[in-house]
DNA sequence: AGATATAATGCAAAAAATTATTATTTAAGA
DNA sequence: TCTTAAATAATAATTTTTTGCATTATATCT
C-alpha cells in the first residue's frame, strides 16, 4: 500500500480548515466573508506570537498595504472572533490584552518575566486534574487557561 | 496549658502583617506612606471581589469620601503595588483588567462566562504539576496563574 | 515641636485605546 | 446583472489610562 502525498503540509491543512469553519460560522449567521475578516485571520494564524489590536493592525498594514484595513475593523473582527471562540485572549501582567488563535491545539504558558518570551506546552495530567475539579463543583468548563511566570533558560546565564 | 486569647481574628492579623510589609516596602525604596495608599490597600484586601481601578475607586469615594483620592492616584498605587508584587492584575476575557492583592493566599480562578462571577480554588496536584514541568524545561518559577471558563452550578439552572 | 527637603496628591490636560456613526463599498443570492 | 443587506474606512465620540504641575503632606533632621 503505497503513501498518498499531498500538496498540503500540516500547517497548510490546518488553516485551511481554521477558514472553512470560519466561512461555515459567518453563513450561520448571515455574516459576510471579507477580505479583511480572511487577512485578519491569516495574519493571526501566521503569526506565532500574541498580538494586541494594535500589532496586529501593524502587521496587516505592513503585509497587505492596499488594503488600508482600519484598526475598527481589526477591533470588530477580533471581537467576533472571540464571541465565536476561535481566540482568546489574553492578559500578562503588565502588558495589555493580547489575541491568539484559540483554533490552535489546547496549550498552556509559560512566561519568562525577563525576556517577555513565551514558551507553550500542554501537560496531560493537568488537563485531568482540571476536569475533576470542575466536576466537583458543579462547573461546566467550557476552556481555560494557565501562565507560569519565571525565568527561562536562556536568561538565567 | 491555656490558650492564649488575642485580640485579632485571622483576617486582621493578616492585614497588619500586610500593611506593615507595605510599610516596609515604602522605606526601602524611600516612598512615603500616605493615607491614600493606606485606603486603597484596605479597601482592595476588604474586598474579595477583583476590581477595576475604576471600581476601586468607586468603593473609596464612598467609603471615604472626605478624601476626595482620584482617579490618578488611584492608578500610581496600583502600578506600585504591581510593581512590587503585592497585588496581581488579571483580564478575563472581555472585561477589562482586574486587580486583586497578592499576598493572600495562592489561588486559581473558575469563572463562570454566564455571571462573571469568580470562584477561587487550589489544587495541591496541579500544583506540584506545575513545578515539575517548569523544572523539566529549566525554568525558575516565579509566579503561576490559572483560570477555568465555563458555566457555574447556579447558571445551570 | 518646628523647619526643611522631597515625595505624593488632586486636578486638569493629554494621550491612548475602544466604540459608535455614517456615507460608501462589497459580498451573496436571485 | 441587479438587489439588498452587511462590512468597511474614515472620522468622531467615548472611555480609559497616563502625565504635568501647583499644592499639600510626610518623614527626617535639628
Amino acid at each position: 500500500m503505497s503513501n498518498i502525498i499531498t500538496n498540503f503540509n500540516d500547517k497548510t491543512v490546518k488553516y485551511t480548515q481554521l477558514l472553512s469553519d470560519f466561512k461555515i460560522l459567518l453563513k450561520k449567521n448571515s455574516l459576510k466573508f471579507t477580505i479583511q475578516r480572511e487577512v485578519i485571520l491569516e495574519t493571526l494564524y501566521k503569526s506565532d506570537k500574541h498580538l494586541t489590536p494594535e500589532s496586529l493592525h501593524h502587521l496587516i498594514k505592513e503585509n497587505f498595504p492596499e488594503l488600508k484595513t482600519g484598526i475598527a475593523t481589526v477591533y470588530r473582527t477580533l471581537a467576533l472572533l472571540e464571541d465565536s471562540d476561535m481566540v482568546t485572549s489574553l492578559s500578562f501582567g503588565a502588558q495589555g490584552k493580547k489575541y491568539e488563535l484559540g483554533a490552535k491545539e489546547h496549550h498552556d504558558h509559560m512566561i519568562c518575566t525577563t525576556c517577555g518570551d513565551i514558551t507553550e506546552f500542554v501537560d496531560e495530567e493537568i488537563e485531568n486534574r482540571q476536569d475533576s475539579i470542575a466536576h466537583e463543583l458543579g462547573f461546566e468548563i467550557s476552556d481555560h487557561s494557565m501562565q507560569i511566570y519565571g525565568i527561562c533558560k536562556n536568561c538565567k546565564n
